[in-house]
RNA sequence: GCGCCCGUAGCUCAGUGGAUAGAGCAACCGCCUUCUAAGCGGUCGGUCGGACGUUCGAAUCGUCUCGGGCGCGCCA
């Protein structure tokens, strides 16, 4: 239990359960104490009592407990300040040693089994940046919720249907009769030429000739998916599964999905096609399942893939998206919501898209103007780390701007190796410590000895003290993500941690003289590790042991 | 026009309704004979787009408004 929720527990026995809710928070400013509430206030009004009184009874209760706090402040408008002792800090840290590797992450509590699909993307050329944010951001809401205790799955969704898929055909087949001396009338609605002709090229290099048009085209799709594969995992973006959309139209669940649709009259004809009711269910028009020439749309594929996900006992579906599929939205939940699935399981997070910048110039990504970036490009310029850290930094809800000159440095401008950086050190030091101390065993993590971090000087103290509540903010960031879905909250954490590391270790040295303080510091960096480690994990970076 | 997202320092961005809004970069000034200077300290920089409202308290919640991005296909 941290020291804040064991003052928590103080508060609730301290106001006989009268609360409904009672917040602890880590003030912002030092100067209002390790630990804050603002239950007086809260209860001002229906106690109809001045928030000071309330506080100060509060007080009164509370301050018996030295073992925990040693001492309490009221502020301003009604405001109780908790300065918590030494020794319940050294407790609160004896988590990290006992725990580890699993650190920060929640224990013991076995939530419900979540699915995550991210990327998704149709097999029909090279993954451009926005992909790879997504794959960033998906990855990592993969790592945070299990680490937050639920059960995860994560799933690409392949596209391997329809017509961008017979697009990538047509046009494999005409780089291919060019290749062969052929007059070919190139349509405007081939992919580009540069982007399929080394996939052709490669595939060709393999393929017993002649070969069809189909077989081509196949051939072409399974090797774009295995080079999205291959590229995916080389930046630690990996699947538990991946689920063709056709083999939904081959086992007939397509069919079944659509049978039903007409059976619950949500659908109608018109102009040939048909048509799902889906205003009814909020959405800003109607929309097409099956066309006029037979064949299914986009949406009814997608209905029927969600049904599947439930029907695999998935009590929460998280989806990443690019923002420019927003619309969907709507259309997809009706089509749940009309065959009596509870819609609320699908959750989709959006991710804003990805602009450039280059050469100090702002560049929308398009593909008619040349300017679309491929993951490929960037990750073999900037390396597997620094491309994760760069596209999970911001909230997936931002327009992000990337900074191609910055990410392509790999010098200190690049913040990722500020927080390498501090794991490097720690590392550094203990390697320090055993050359100099080759029989020493480290086991130094017991509060008696960890209380000599805080007998020290005043700037001394502050430092420590500063790098020991950052620590033990750790378990909570991961809650509190998980719960926003939110990684980049702990990219945050973690450059604000390693920041208070930084300044530790400038102000104070870990070998000393002194082997008591030099014991209980190695700790504290050990902790340190631990934490800054475990972050990293979350976000599918290295913690380098040296830079 | 309607819907979704965003608007915070010159730039890129943090910021679970709390107290005096923070980093990094850029600019300027300092700090290496001791554990990695990929670091630390300092200076400069803000009417949190605007208005009104809810609240003891608003960058955060609500309404309106301005600005930007995306979407509103028998494409996905």
């Amino acid at each position: 239990m941290s020291y804040k929720q064991k003052i928590q527990s103080e508060i609730k026995n301290a106001v006989n359960g009268l609360a409904v809710e009672i917040i602890v928070e880590k003030p912002r400013q030092k100067e209002h104490g390790d630990a804050a509430t603002n239950i007086a206030m809260v209860l001002a009004k229906s106690q109809k009592k001045n928030p000071l009184d309330i506080a100060n009874e509060i007080k009164e209760k509370l301050k018996a407990n030295t073992t925990l706090i040693s001492s309490i402040d009221i502020a301003k408008p009604g405001f109780l300040n908790f300065t918590v002792s030494d020794s319940a800090l050294i407790e609160s840290l004896m988590d990290v040693y006992t725990l580890r590797e699993n650190y920060g992450y929640v224990q013991n509590e076995v939530k419900e089994k979540i699915l995550v699909e991210y990327v998704s993307a149709n097999p029909t050329g090279d993954l451009h940046l926005g992909h790879g944010r997504q794959a960033v951001i998906g990855s990592c809401l993969v790592n945070l919720l299990s680490k937050a205790g639920y059960k995860l799955s994560s799933e690409f969704y392949i596209n391997d249907y329809g017509e961008q898929i017979a697009k990538l055909s047509e046009t494999s087949w005409a780089i291919y009769e060019k290749s062969n001396g052929k007059e070919v009338i190139w349509s405007e609605d081939f992919y580009p030429e540069e982007g399929i002709s080394p996939y052709v090229k490669k595939v060709l290099e393999k393929a017993s000739l002649p070969i069809t048009k189909e077989e081509l085209g196949e051939k072409v799709k399974a090797f774009i998916l295995e080079s999205q594969k291959e590229l995916l995992s080389s930046c630690q973006v990996t699947f538990d599964q991946w689920f063709s959309e056709t083999s939904l139209h081959k086992n007939k669940a397509v069919e079944e999905v659509l049978k039903r649709l007409k059976e619950k009259n949500v659908t109608y004809e018109k102009e040939g096609a048909l048509w799902f009711k889906a205003e009814e269910f909020g959405d800003v028009r109607d929309r097409v399942l099956i066309r006029s020439d037979k064949r299914p749309t986009y949406l009814l594929a997608d209905i029927a893939y969600h049904i599947d996900k439930i029907n695999r006992g998935f009590k929460k579906l998280v989806t990443v998206w690019g923002a420019d599929h927003h619309g969907q939205e709507v259309s997809l939940k009706g089509g749940l919501k009309a065959l009596g699935y509870d819609s609320e399981i699908l959750e989709i997070v959006f991710v804003q898209l990805v602009s450039l910048k280059q050469h100090g110039q702002e560049v929308k990504m398009s593909k008619r103007a040349g300017t679309v970036i491929t993951v490929d490009e960037v990750l073999s310029e900037v390396g597997p780390d620094a491309f994760r850290y760069f596209l999970i930094e911001s909230h997936s809800n931002n327009r992000m701007v990337f900074d191609i000159d910055l990410a392509k440095k790999q010098d200190k401008d690049n913040p990722v190796y500020y927080i390498q950086y501090a794991h490097a050190r720690c590392c550094s030091i203990f390697r320090q410590y055993k050359e100099l101390n080759p029989e020493e065993k480290f086991d130094f993590d017991n509060p008696e000895l960890l209380i000599n971090l805080l007998k020290v000087d005043k700037e001394e103290r502050s430092a420590t003290k500063d790098l020991i509540l950052k620590i033990l903010d750790f378990p909570e960031e991961v809650v509190l993500a998980a719960k926003n879905r939110a990684p980049n909250r702990i990219a945050n954490y973690l450059k604000e941690l390693a920041g208070d590391f930084h300044q530790f270790y400038t102000i104070c040295r870990v070998i000393t003289k002194d082997p008591n303080l030099t014991k209980s510091r190695l700790a504290l960096v050990e902790a340190l590790e631990i934490t800054i480690s475990n972050g990293l994990c979350i976000l599918g970076i290295t913690a380098p042991e040296s830079m």
